[in-house]
DNA sequence: CTGAAAGCGCTTACAG
DNA sequence: CTGAAAGCGCTTACAG
């Protein structure tokens, strides 16, 4: 019973119906005005053989795709699936249905996805996260959509500046981490660490680059033994702070560049005794939803999440109105919780 | 700028390279012998143009698509994440790409997207969560579903036994729940409540039920009050938390059927003073990923979740074997964290 | 308003 | 091994 069968095609709906081709067509796609009874016979034909129609067969002929393509890192990080939530509301309410792909950071895998979209003539393309640092990927990225832009499609990005000339929604990761250390100067703190994400993420680069500006403003910086780089994840956050404990370093204060790391992080301190904020202050970045249900709840840089995906999508359905590429800054604003104290 | 473009065709390929359709054709899809200097040529051409088959006209003419379509309510919902997650590892593994959707719950756009993927020729269908009590619901589904099969298509679900004949991964919701009254039993507790998700969703309606049939076999009941109704999301379980709070109860013990549902119940209980679990014990279902950073962390129902999603994905890609639609089920095993204690 | 027909961009027997 | 041609299932000018 594995064979695959016929499709019910939309001649089938025209015989079983006695029209044409063409009158069918049209009343199931409402473009004209068909003879009542006509339009009767079609829609009951239609019903019974539980036509639908064929999608590749429509785009190729000419009619246009509904799908949006989201490619992120991973939809099971909060970060994205927060930033997903804001593209999806926006794309119902322009009737868009909206796909969803996770490239858990495998460059050639998001080439593989551009690829599918484009292939499948998707309306839109939105690149969710950080692009990587890398001429190679550059290139191939660039080499899928420059033609996808030229022949009509859309793209937008949340944050990946560097290469891709195209419409951006930027989070000031770099003003958002400068701010984030003053808060945590002002506290009284002047040792710190950080717990680091892979370098080769602009996202990580501008987190670190900024906190270390805020810190120097005040004459503070970082060893570099304290800065410990980890995969950008909960468990790499564990991993981190477990490091840092095992180097034997005490800083008052610890930064981990996204509130996911951070997480991580918590839960190892916590695990090895050592309670947070009275011997050790830990402050995020994103301001992902759960922060708020932690114990203690965390210190952090708020992102819009929502609504910087509302925006991205926004960006894509917009008609561009020049060749130049629009670019919408996104500031963080710092939230201080009790995961941050002055130092003892 | 925004005209559309024509696209860069096959035939645009076969010309320069001067080779007919069909060998152009051939090379790209490396499905027969072509002379190497011929291929060389078609190569160097395809590349020069930036070419990029039209999926749509691979798929008409016959081609078979490699994308997976993936059906869930809420792809920000860890549960749904988890999930999804272990899906993808799987599809990767065998080539495929996977595509996700979120309802949001709405019964209808789940109907929209299952059209949408079967216009595509997905070449599976994957749903994930519990399906609606819903006779309309359950008519409009098998009717998409139905002719997909007919003609080919792989459908496969988890969770959702009601009404469809379909390759499933059935967690044992009840016997899971049953499982954990008993255990919540033996910590000394008689007197409890419920924080629940609509009852609509065989998944609430499961593990009340089943909560309830582990409690009996004490001779403990539930009072129907003590059983509050909320969104089945962090925000549900917070408001439902609340509305206990508000109706002045004080069980000894809250079962909440989602752990999403448990975080929100916690942090309500900490703002409002009451100590988790010297004061009163909290249990959710799921073992999403987070409930270990949680504090305290969260006794629960372990379901696999990331191999729940494995399962789905092989069962889809598995050929039937008979007419009969097979089902995997998979039981839930207690965790006891220290969200529960004996009753004071 | 309705129908015959061309065309969308591929793949794949079928000849050579 | 290579090419001419049919066909996949639609949509949409173009006639009538």
């Amino acid at each position: 019973m594995a064979g695959e069968q016929a499709h019910v095609t939309l001649l089938d709906v025209a015989k079983q119906a006695e029209v044409s081709l063409a009158t069918a067509s049209r009343v199931l796609n409402g473009t004209s005005q068909v003879r009542a009874d006509l339009r009767e016979r079609v829609l009951a034909a239609a019903a019974a053989l539980a036509y639908t129609p064929n999608a590749h067969a429509q785009a190729l002929a000419g009619a246009s795709s509904q799908a949006i393509g989201v490619i992120c890192h991973d939809v099971s990080d909060p970060y994205f699936a927060a930033i997903a939530r804001g593209v999806m509301r926006t794309a119902a309410e322009h009737g868009q249905l909206v796909m969803l792909a996770s490239t858990f950071r495998d460059a050639a895998r998001e080439i593989d996805y551009v690829a599918m979209l484009r292939a499948q003539r998707a309306r839109a393309i939105l690149l969710i996260g950080s692009g990587f640092e890398d001429r190679n990927w550059e290139n191939a990225m660039a080499a899928e959509l420059d033609p996808y832009l030229r022949s009509g499609g859309r793209v937008a990005v949340i944050s990946r500046h560097r290469s891709l000339k195209v419409d951006a929604v930027l989070p000031e990761n770099r003003e958002g981490a400068a701010e984030l250390a003053r808060s945590l100067l002002a506290l009284g703190h002047r040792d710190f660490a950080v717990l680091s994400g892979p370098h080769a993420l602009t996202t990580v680069s501008d987190r670190l680059a900024g906190f270390r500006d805020g810190l120097a403003e005040a004459g503070v910086s970082v060893a570099d033994d304290h800065v410990i780089e980890a995969a950008f994840t909960r468990d790499g956050g564990h991993a981190a702070a477990t490091e840092l404990m095992r180097r034997g370093l005490r800083p008052t204060c610890v930064f981990a560049v996204t509130d996911v790391m951070a997480i991580g992080a918590l839960t190892a301190f916590r695990d090895a005794g050592i309670s947070v904020p009275d011997q050790l202050s830990l402050a995020g970045f994103d301001d992902i939803p759960i922060v708020g249900d932690l114990t203690p709840p965390l210190t952090t840089v708020a992102l819009p999440l929502n609504e910087m995906g509302e925006r991205v999508m926004n960006l894509a359905l917009r008609e561009p109105r020049g060749r130049r590429s629009r670019v919408e800054r996104v500031p963080g604003r710092v939230v201080m919780r009790s995961s941050t104290a002055a130092p003892r």
